[in-house]
DNA sequence: CATTCATTCCCATGTTATCCCATGATCACC
DNA sequence: GGTGATCATGGGATAACATGGGAATGAATG
């Protein structure tokens, strides 16, 4: 089990701790970092959140062009500069830093929204209404998404 | 836990002592250097810093690759001349080089800024600005990283 | 040889985050 | 319908971390 799917609606205490939902623990339970990566998104009001494998990655695919382009570069800064290991107790709750709260508008509550490889962190009002659009736009333009072909066999995922 | 991520402000005291993040220390526990390395950067009023491992890859990137040009063999070359071992102390705290502060405009702060596989340290001020100009640019541009296709399963982090 | 300065280690402190235990709630299973 | 297990949640205790100052060491200087 390694995608994010779902959406899980949790509680922030005071301390500002939130329960990872316990399947996205399980996706990440393979991996030697007990925790989330987490950065503001710069895309929208939101956190996103990823495992550490997906941040090796994109560490990797950063440096593989050494002719990458000024964006690109500011993107890796922003993303590694902002991004926190945010490991989770016992539990399995996190502490969610006050800047990504204040970014993401969370107050006492956090929604989860599973993105695959990634997920995200939305204030759950906030996302409800994200949610609604997306769905409506998606009923007019009808968007498409090309199918990769089968990896060998083998290969989980 | 090999990347260096997120952003930690610490004070330099009166005897030019920073703590080290814990995560960064973390992050080159492996090493048998117990320190860092840093370099006055080229492209900006900073610090380069990184594990002794990155610059043994830069040396083997410099002698038999033609992936750095002949300016980039160069700054190679002025880059292990600049470089030197900054040791952590029991608490885990380095003492920056007046030179190196001095280059950074560093007095009394310093921001770690995580960049993936090597990190810089910046006059925290000086980082907000320089932050806030690429989040701005990165609004208006949107940039994509094409990722590398994952790695084969069972290699985790 | 005494002084000065820089470096390193050692210990003390407050703050913050981490652990540990307890309680409910939900769900699955018998 | 009863019974465990898993999971989310709450609060007090504990350890980790950043930070400050002082003592020991050693090298350069007068």
């Amino acid at each position: 089990m390694r995608l994010f799917l779902s959406t899980f609606v949790n509680k922030v205490d005071k301390k500002g701790r939130v329960s990872v939902p316990a399947t996205f623990r399980a996706s990440l339970a393979d991996q030697p970092f007990t925790g989330i990566v987490a950065y503001r998104s710069f895309t929208g009001a939101c956190i996103e959140g990823c495992g550490m494998d997906f941040m090796q990655r994109l560490s990797e695919s950063a440096q593989h062009f050494d002719a990458y382009s000024a964006e690109q570069e500011d993107l890796t800064a922003l993303i590694f500069a902002d991004a926190r290991q945010l490991a989770w107790d016992p539990e399995g709750r996190i502490l969610l830093p006050e800047d990504l709260m204040a970014h993401a508008g969370i107050a006492d509550a956090a929604a989860f929204v599973g993105k695959g490889q990634t997920f995200q962190i939305w204030e759950p009002q906030a996302y409800r209404a994200i949610e609604s659009d997306i769905r409506a736009r998606a009923l007019k333009a009808r968007p498409t998404l090309p199918l990769k072909p089968r990896p060998p066999a083998g290969e989980a995922q």
